[in-house]
Order: C-alpha cells, then structure tokens, then sequence
DNA sequence: GCATTAGGTAGTCAAATGGCTACCAATCAT
DNA sequence: ATGATTGGTAGCCATTTGACTACCTAATGC
C-alpha cells in the first residue's frame, strides 16, 4: 500500500471527463487494448490516447506494450483514496447533521 | 433521495481543484460565509465566487443569502453519489483481482 | 445619513483542455 | 518482403478555466 499518489484534486480531474470515466467503467471488466478500449468512442486515436495518459498521469491505470499491442489495467489500488477520502468526509459531514438535529431537538423540547 | 444530481463526471470536476478541495474540507466542519471560506486563500474575490458557483453547480454545495451575507452549506448527499461510483468499482475490481488469483493459483497448483 | 463591509458583475487575459489531421514506426501475417 | 494493423508524434485550433482589475449594490454600524 502507500503507493505514491497522484493529488487527489488531479485523480478527480481524470476522472471528470465523461470518455476518461467510462474507459474506467470498461476496465473494471478486465485489462484491454488500447484499440479495443478506443472502439466505443467515435473519437481520433491521438485524442484518445491522451485520455489514457490523463489516467495513467493520475496512477488510476497502468499499461504495458507486448508486441505493438498495449495492454491498459485499473491499478489496484487507484480508488481506494479517493474512497478513503470521500467516505471521511461524507461521515464526518453526516455526524455534524446529526448533532445539529439533536441539539435541535433539545431546543424544541425545551 | 435521489435528487437530481450533477453528471458525475461533473461532480468530479468540481473536485478537481485544489481551492475547491480545500473548500469542501472546510465546510465538512459546518456552514461558513464566503467571506470566512475565502480568507485561507490568497485570491480575488471574483475568482473565489467562481469557484463557489461550480461547487453549487455540481451540487456539492448549497448556499443562502441572509442581509448581506452568503452562507455555504455542504449538502446533505453530496457524496453519496460518488462514494456509491467508487465503492462499486473497486469492488467490482477487487473481485475480479481476486478471481485471477485464484485462476494463477490453479495454474501453478496444477 | 454616511462610511464600511459583504457580496457580486463585467470584461480581460494566459494557460490548459479536448479535439482534429497528417504523418511515422514497429510488428505481425501471408 | 510487403501490406495491414497498432500505437504513437507533431502540430494545429477552438473552447474552457482560473486568475485578475475595475466597478457596482445592498445591508449594517455608528
């Protein structure tokens, strides 16, 4: 674990384009190529290829080239951070509601 | 629930940002004015506001004028949706990380 | 009532982003 | 050996983004 992170802002910049997102979604079936990866989208090969730098840029995948075919993977552990990070605040956030009700409460029932 | 919600891609592209990160961190700690959100950075107000409007924008964030002053609210569900999202696929992936090990150890068992 | 404070508009600008075409390089199949 | 396939570079372009200054408006405090 402790892999080296990307920023969390730039994890979250790859993952904010509706292309970069769901080449994640295609991945999560399994490592593919490039070319196959790309069929989806009616879109020039340089563009695409440059989705797959912003991801691979944010450690979210990695590739290797075997042959002239490059094979894209999800990296293990590339959600985990923002999970971890989304999670805490979503709870910290949710108890504050919580108090706040209760202390709401409390002045009703004063 | 299911309120209507910001295209995720959008969500995250609110987060992509370091100010707005830096902004959402905050508010986790209670609602706050945008001039009390502004002081930490060292930036013209025009340029603050924008960045406020696209946290509203993606619906991470409401707010509400009273006199003069804004008030800044995490909403309640804000990040719901993409806890939802990455939990999903890293389980998704997880598991499927899983079975292949599972199919190596066979493959080298046998 | 007048100055201060909090927020907001309008308009400008440089850099980043997302897209394209044209072309090149390496590998595989025949 | 050569033609098709796969990936990759270089360079261009329009739009968006993140920042700024200058200025305006509406509440508040005294």
């Amino acid at each position: 674990m402790a892999t080296n992170h990307a920023p969390l802002h730039k994890v979250f910049g790859a993952l904010s384009d509706p292309t970069r997102l769901a080449v994640v979604e295609q991945l999560v079936q399994g490592p593919a190529s490039v070319s196959h990866l790309s069929q989806p989208f009616g879109m020039a090969r340089p563009t695409f290829l440059k989705h797959l730098q912003v991801l691979e840029n944010a450690g979210i995948v990695t590739s290797e080239k075997a042959g002239r075919v490059r094979t894209v993977t999800l990296s293990p552990n590339a959600l985990d951070w923002v999970d971890t990070w989304v999670r805490q605040h979503r709870k910290r956030w949710e108890r504050r509601l919580n108090d706040l009700g209760t202390i709401l409460e409390k002045e009703i029932n004063r």
